[in-house]
DNA sequence: ACCATAGTTCGATCTGTGTCGAATCATCCC
DNA sequence: GGGATGATTCGACACAGATCGAACTATGGT
């Protein structure tokens, strides 16, 4: 057990998600993604140089991880409890004035369907998670979501490993309200597997420079099909 | 529903908590209490003239709510979801620097007991929450509390109404991490109602100018006798 | 009516830190 | 080895925003 005698430091931790180049990186990586300096540079829209500094910050407040290959060098959030302090972030935080238009469609993608850390968040991530309630494969406990024997059945037939989830050290299937919709959609390592059979599919591809992602040709039939959803309204 | 064509403006919100004094005025706000804007200067260690921009600062970015009373105005945290936000950034925020003796002390009596915006956090509230589980009264799932039968009979008999606390439109019995203890500890209306009433009974007090609370004399006899809890470790 | 207390507005100052140019280091590929 | 690409360090600069003095408004008490 750590016997620190310090109360936590929350100017800190704040100012250093609350400079606006840092934040960008942030949102950037809450994708989930493992990115490189040079491509935060570009997304954050400052100097390979600024962006050096801002991570090397980002990195000593522990708020993200390296990892080099070769010359480039990854970046990724550093934990699960980095991306919930985020979000939680975001669900209070006010709405950004749009400047541009490619901004516009930008925030227009994301609120359609975007990556939430390492789970499906937006409109699909809400329809998917209202599908699997409607269809009785889970169940909403008010903070958690439990999976039904047919529900069991169902994402092991989607190619999903519910038991394998379940045994990570980390939460299992809990809601997560997103600051689009205002409504639940499926966290934890179930959504996690479920959005990796996604993109394993084919189904959804990322976008360049965005959160956002795409549905497939493929990804649309599947929704349609599988999930009973004709469009995400 | 709202049509807010825009993403979140996570560098605001952020920035917003992330100077000194700001945080230093929510981290007082923290103990739940409707606070002066004259103390919350004194706790912040800055002039009025200061506090006041700060306030109408965070006002105006929906963290805090005023209500004036005669000439005073109170100052509370705007909502259960700010708190949360706050919270979770104090998981993993840096611990502090300790500068003086004072800040010592005090940062030795928020670990020891202290309230989480309207429950008892610290070895206190993880000590309370143990028992509760130890005698079955309540139950953890992985992601709230169960109040058993004879849990809900023990409530009672200790003057929490579990029903009242139930209706309410807010999450019920939840674990809540703290930063101090790393365990969970009860949170949502249950804990708010079961803190309610240590207050009531005169159990704990508030100290000045700080969030952390006192055991009175009857607290400590109290917490012996019906929590079976001879000392915090 | 008077003074005390609580809080705010305005303006001037000053510090902290984000920014980029230039140069440097590291790794990969041919 | 040499050139190209990715990333960092250093230093100079500029700007945003926190701070407080002074003056002001509003409420309360006697």
């Amino acid at each position: 057990m750590i016997e620190s005698s310090a109360k936590p430091d929350l100017a800190a931790i704040a100012s250093l998600i609350g400079e606006p180049s840092r934040a960008a990186i942030l949102e950037a990586l809450m994708s989930g993604e493992s990115l490189p300096a040079g491509d935060l540079s570009t997304r954050a829209c400052v100097s390979p140089q600024t962006t050096s500094s801002h991570l090397n910050k980002l990195v000593q407040g522990g708020l993200v991880k390296v990892e080099p290959i070769g010359k480039r060098r990854y970046f990724k959030i550093a934990s699960v409890a980095v991306a919930q302090a985020i979000e939680a972030l975001c669900l209070i935080a006010p709405p950004k004035k749009i400047r541009s238009l490619k901004a516009s469609f930008e925030a227009d993608a994301l609120r359609q369907s975007r990556t939430c850390y390492d789970h499906l968040a937006g409109k699909l991530g809400v329809a998917v998670t209202e599908f699997l309630i409607n269809e009785k494969y889970l169940k909403l406990n008010p903070d958690k979501f439990i999976v039904t024997p047919t529900g069991a059945e169902w994402f092991a037939s989607f190619g999903v490993d519910v038991d394998a989830a379940r045994q990570l050290r980390r939460k299992f299937a809990y809601p997560c309200l997103d600051w689009s919709e205002r409504r639940p959609h499926l966290a934890g390592s179930l959504g996690a597997a479920l959005t990796s059979a996604w993109f394993d599919k084919g189904w959804v591809a990322r976008m360049q420079d965005t959160r956002a992602i795409r549905l497939t040709k493929e990804g649309q039939c599947g929704l349609k099909e599988v999930f009973k959803v004709n469009e995400l309204k």
